[in-house]
RNA sequence: GUGGGUGUAGCUCAAUUGGUCAGAGUGCCGGGUUGUGGCCCCGGAGGUUGAGGGUUCAAGUCCCUUCACUCACCCCA
């Protein structure tokens, strides 16, 4: 019989690496509240459309990435490739604007996207997701610039670079984009094939290319940053006062473009060298049309994501503390084992954490399960203390034993558990 | 979609030029006091060496095919 495997780029997370993800997770809710930011949830399929749309139809993800299929009413789904769309979307659908003119949002849950996987990349990734609406002012590209940093530095994560452009808006962003295109026209011939492809369909991509002989073409070509319109060119500035007012080191890269239509004025990204190849931790920006371009009111909003993998991947070794049991309970014989499943029952009733070996197994493999389980204490009984009508109860740390009545065991040893702390 | 690397017990890995090579450590189970853990000692279970085919007296070891994993490109978190 053929063993069936998970998907391919689709990983488990298993009970040993989940307590890290809890942190990730606590972190981000306790520090993005603190700015005021909170928890949306939404569902993880939506119909294409709205990605279409959103993303930008043109896009590698739009166009080969998205897990995309029929339901049985002839309607087209897509598991999310990202979550801004449908932030907006839930945003636009129950009018959250009409209570708050600005509304911020997070996000925690996983993504699809249909790519070869490799290291910090996978088909079914987590994305922790903001989203600021309703304010278009650089303060807030600041304060959600600042808050994303100070984030991932409480995690304790090293070797960070934050890099920041302005990627203009619908009036100066079409005006550069066509000179761009002119200058690289101009020897075409000389660019790789992916940056000739990429004239037609994404030309600032070029600007990312790895290519040598492109790199040294678009050294020359006209920069984004010189072309900025005046409001535009007037935010980014205040956005870089800001960010120096809050000490956060940036770069500017002014070749750095987003994947997503949606994009405009401030982008940011952060990256770190402990990666490899896949080396952005979180990226994110402005989009100050989206929101009526998805039908909605004329509001705009900034966000990012930040990759949970990727994230996971560079936090510094944490001292895992080790799984604890309050109490085992080894019991011998069956009658024995009757009342210990039992008091089993009953302790963690109370809370206690408490565990025994259902199968009847020798004193000595019980201590050893006991000591596996990390329990703290281990009671233990047998024929001869229930007709004794006691039972022994072992400091598993201290190797102290006493013995104790069977009559009101519970809450005395209930007492002396709880009075550990 | 394209290219490189790797595939041996649950996990980490050994196995000289193809010739007792199917192993070790760890984990699991049991034993070393008749009812007491962590250290130590002993034993046991667990692999059709990813799968299929070929070369050979003989293949984990060579060749082909296939699958999986992995890294990189494309692109992104």
């Amino acid at each position: 019989m053929e063993k069936i495997t998970a998907i391919k780029g689709i990983k488990d997370i298993l009970p040993l690496d989940s307590p890290t993800w809890h942190k990730v997770e606590l972190t981000a809710r306790n520090i993005f509240e603190c700015f005021g930011f909170y928890e949306i949830r939404v569902p993880i399929m939506e119909k294409t459309t709205l990605f279409q749309r959103s993303i930008g139809e043109t896009t590698d993800i739009v166009e080969k990435e998205m897990y995309t299929f029929r339901d049985r009413n002839d309607e087209l789904l897509t598991l999310r490739p990202e979550a801004t769309a449908s932030v907006i979307r839930a945003y636009i659908e129950h009018n959250l604007m009409a209570s708050d003119p600005v509304t911020k949002l997070y996000t925690i849950g996983p993504m699809f996207r249909r790519e070869r996987p490799q290291k910090g990349r996978f088909r079914q990734f987590h994305q922790i997701d903001v989203e600021l609406f309703g304010d278009d002012t650089p303060a807030s590209d600041a304060e959600v610039i600042f808050m994303l940093m100070h984030f991932l530095q409480t995690l304790g994560i090293e070797k960070l670079s934050l890099e920041i452009n302005s990627l203009g808006c619908k009036v100066c962003r079409p005006v550069f984009s066509k000179s761009v295109v002119e200058y690289l026209k101009g020897s075409e011939d000389a660019l790789c094939p992916d940056c000739q492809r990429r004239i037609h369909t994404n030309p600032l991509r070029v600007f990312d290319c790895k290519v040598e002989s492109c790199n040294t073409i678009i050294a020359g070509a006209p920069r984004i940053l010189d072309d900025l319109c005046k409001d535009c060119s007037d935010h980014f500035s205040q956005v870089k006062e800001y960010l120096q007012d809050l000490k956060l080191s940036y770069e500017i890269n002014p070749r750095m473009v987003r994947g997503l239509d949606y994009y405009t004025k401030t982008a940011f990204e952060v990256k770190s060298g402990e990666l490899g190849a896949q080396n952005s931790l979180a990226g994110g920006g402005r989009y100050d049309g989206l929101v009526s371009f998805l039908g909605g009111p004329d509001v705009p909003g900034i966000g990012f994501g930040i990759g949970m993998e990727r994230l996971i991947d560079c936090l510094p070794p944490s001292d895992s503390s080790p799984r604890r049991t309050d109490l085992f309970i080894a019991a011998l014989g069956t009658r024995a084992q009757k009342i210990a499943f039992g008091l089993t029952q009953e302790f963690r009733r109370k809370g206690i954490s408490a565990a025994m070996d259902y199968a009847d197994r020798s004193l000595k493999s019980q201590m050893k399960r006991a000591d596996k389980l990390n329990s703290a204490f281990t009671l233990i009984f047998g024929d001869k203390e229930i007709d004794e009508s006691h039972a022994e109860l072992r400091d598993m740390n201290t190797k102290n034993q006493k013995s104790l009545p069977l009559d009101g065991l519970l809450e005395e040893l209930t007492n002396i558990l709880n009075k550990r702390e």
